[in-house]
DNA sequence: AGTGCCAAGTTAACCGATTCAACGGTGTCC
DNA sequence: GGACACCGTTGAATCGGTTAACTTGGCACT
């Protein structure tokens, strides 16, 4: 079934039946209608791979990320897919599971399928040349990552931000030994939280302890280890500021096997607010991030890049905000006083 | 960059530049080398689309879903595209979030984009002749889903040989009024279940308590609030089967927010064995389904239909089985004897 | 020398849409 | 009545590859 066969059937040509087809007012009402009939009657499926080779417009939009099953990348794909679907654009979905093979392979692919553009979560330790390299062959938007010499739109959350409201929220609250749990220093996001965690400390006269540092898979498995190793020192934290609300859930879970319970034994903050944090009990502590906007916000960035390729580079940092639950509380030397 | 300026600074025809690259034996190395560096050289990046229009192969299989943000479908979809991947194919995803319209768009969106494959996870109510339509198209597979009436692969779990597992436990255990909790009734895998957690109570001359029987959103969300819901009955139950691990995680956390823990004061099982069961505390009792495998078995069986259109119908039923864990205990009563 | 055959490469049609220049027909205006 | 604009439609080129059929030169064998 092609675009010819309806046009026989509607004994026209097949340019007119294309114009139909997209309702060009330059085709008669009758006509179109003609057109329509025919299709419907021959149950023609309309090819968009074969029209793409004339209009260089495939709808379709990339979306690189680590790891389906983090809430966070789920929220977040949904976001863009919605934003998309709207637009008449479909998703093509890949995993790189933070493997750079992968993550080139997969690119190569995309590209090939001739994506008219790539959302990227790009892979820790991914070269800037190969950055560049693919940023020419379509419009990108990277997520979380912003490089100053490199000319492609981002989003990303304020990192810097967060982690200072939750900082100080802990510290307030009397912590004094507040761990850092999850990520690896690899990925940028990670640097600059970890950044402001020192900085923060500093502000408040207290000693960095690299051993309240633990990196880990971004995994709840990854959180459950970390808290154990945390809670096996000769002197342990009584808090923890999570890399993300997957590492706070794997760190409470933890928690609760050696016996203990976040915001009664222990302080727990997690990143991102997907939407089982607010389920958890305790429910969760943690700097709000609006996963779902930063997808939406990345769809709309590639989208008007397709539209616009000329227009000046934007980097958008979604604001993000403490939202206090019942995960946290002042340690417990604290409150025997 | 087309293969043209390849071909042309390799100076060969473009037809000998489309052999070279698929190392057709017929274009001799040298020939073939200068090709490849010529290629090197301008950055030329191949374009599958343009070549499926002659192939009619686009290597591309699209994967519906309902809901990415449930680890079931996150694993599900992992497994899929791990072995779409290691054979060249791409995965397009979609999620339907339930809503049949947006289905049918999906689909739609699919099929134009000339999708080599389908698999489908239904949207419940879904009309058997649209099903029909949509497979005439291209080789779709069904997941946990099956009709009689419908010549297509589908692979499922063994929902009444593991629902068998789960309540015979339960039973053992010293249970007698058990919830069945979560998902809508209107799919079939549902009825499935609930149909033999109504057999196995006859079978031990249980009375069957449609008060028992609560439907929810397929979250967390829905299998927390329909806890609160059965705990608030004047005779409530001792324990709870559910229809995934997802709305058993809204159990437990409901249970722990109204003071109770699941494996002390209540008994909880799950279905699926998504990797986050392990790690709850207590650890989730559940009826493991291979959701990895599940994803594999659907894509290996695409790309079967794919080389074979005409091989017998397949319908692959995963084994299940129940794996215990700390989240199931007997009835309070039952242990005060 | 003539024949057959093979290896290596080329020509041109083809996949299924879009698009632009051109076309015939009709109505308008001077 | 002839020039002109306009309308709906169409033929043919085009997008970037693939592939069947054909060409060409070289070598072997009789």
């Amino acid at each position: 079934m092609t675009l010819q066969d309806v046009a026989d059937a509607a004994r026209v040509s097949k340019a007119t039946a294309s114009l139909a087809l997209r309702a060009n007012p330059r085709i008669s009402e009758p006509t179109r209608m003609r057109v329509l009939e025919a299709v419907e009657a021959l149950g023609y499926v309309y090819n968009q791979r074969a029209a793409s080779l004339r209009t260089r417009r495939s709808y379709t939009i990339g979306l690189i990320i680590k790891d389906v099953s983090n809430p966070f990348n789920a929220e977040l794909t949904s976001g863009a897919e919605s934003q998309l679907a709207g637009k008449g654009y479909s998703l093509l979905l890949g995993a790189t599971d933070d493997d750079m093979d992968k993550q080139s392979r997969m690119i190569t692919t995309m590209l090939e399928g001739d994506v008219d553009g790539l959302i990227l979560s790009v892979v820790a330790g991914t070269a800037m040349d190969s950055l560049r390299k693919w940023s020419q062959f379509c419009p990108m938007v990277l997520l979380n990552q912003y490089y100053e010499e490199l000319a492609v739109d981002c989003v990303g959350m304020d990192d810097e931000n967060g982690t200072e409201r939750a900082m100080e929220h802990l510290i307030q609250q009397g912590h004094r030994r507040i761990a850092f749990v999850g990520g690896y220093n690899s990925a940028l996001t990670r640097q600059r939280r970890l950044g402001s965690y020192r900085d923060i400390l500093r502000q408040h006269h207290i000693k960095f302890d690299p051993a309240l540092c633990i990196a880990s898979p971004v995994t709840r498995r990854g959180g459950y280890d970390a808290i154990q190793q945390l809670l096996n020192m000769s002197l342990p934290p009584s808090g923890a500021y999570c890399y993300s609300d997957v590492i706070a859930f794997g760190v409470m879970l933890g928690l609760r096997a050696a016996g203990m319970e976040a915001g009664k034994d222990f302080a727990v903050i997690g990143f991102d607010d997907v939407p089982e944090a607010t389920l958890w009990h305790p429910s969760l502590t943690t700097v709000s991030a609006d996963p779902r906007g930063l997808g939406e916000n990345a769809a709309q960035l590639a989208l008007r890049r397709i539209s616009a390729p000329d227009a000046p580079i934007r980097r958008v940092i979604m604001p993000s905000h403490l939202v206090l639950r019942d995960s946290t509380a002042p340690p417990l030397g604290e409150r025997l006083n």
